[in-house]
DNA sequence: CCGTATCCGATAGGATACTG
DNA sequence: CAGTATCCTATCGGATACGG
């Protein structure tokens, strides 16, 4: 059996349970990687990036996003409504380690991409 | 507005759907992280190392990794069956590319930890 | 030991409409 | 623009039992 370069130590992996929850769903990793790659985004600006999410599932991600501590939300003016949601210390700190694995995918290539287009920044 | 030290290019994230897809998911990427730091696992080696999971989730996740060609099967015996998963070169690069993120949020502590307890190898 | 088969409840997530 | 409110469906995922 061949002997896998391990993880340093013996770690434990239960404080992975609560933020992978909220990671590993369909949109989590994505808003994350484009709220990174452009800084600020509006509620609708990232609904128009992800291309063909629901505002309800956007604004449950937003919220689990923020409540975990990876994405935080100021609000502006008031007429008309302006918010930005960008990422915590924290959430840059995650994007770091995220962005190696992202772009080995996107390299790698996935060959079945059933469903809609997403792209980073832009679409070929 | 800050400007993020961006992913490299303009990088396109159509191939992440299909992949994000199988790894996005409840036990996906603990189960590569898993087989990664231990070698080859048997199914019920696995089941009883992720803790509380049911057979025929385990059983689905396994087989869209493998789909994807992230994880083999290795049939051994016959009696009594023996079964190995492990990880192949293209589920060794991802592992290596996730490994760092896994190991940052479980260094950072994620204070929420409902459901049952996960460990890479030994648990405290 | 290795799963599949079945059933079932919870929930994620899409569509749409509508409000501040 | 920024969401919330419904509704509705598909799927995920757990429990259990059983077969190879």
């Amino acid at each position: 059996m061949k002997k896998p370069p391990a993880i340093p130590e013996d770690i434990c992996f239960c404080p992975l349970s609560g933020i992978l929850d909220v990671i590993a769903k369909k949109w989590a990793l994505l808003i994350i990687a484009i709220l990174g790659n452009e800084g600020e985004k509006g509620f609708n600006e990232l609904k128009r990036e992800l291309g063909c999410i629901s505002p309800k599932p956007l604004s449950d991600t937003l919220k689990n996003l923020e409540r975990i501590g990876l994405v935080s939300k100021k609000v502006l003016g008031t007429s008309p409504p302006t918010v930005k949601y960008s990422l915590t210390p924290e959430g840059w700190e995650l994007r770091d380690h995220l962005i190696p694995m992202l772009v080995w995918v996107s390299e790698h290539g996935g060959q079945d991409m059933p469903g809609c287009p997403i792209r980073a920044r832009k679409h070929p």
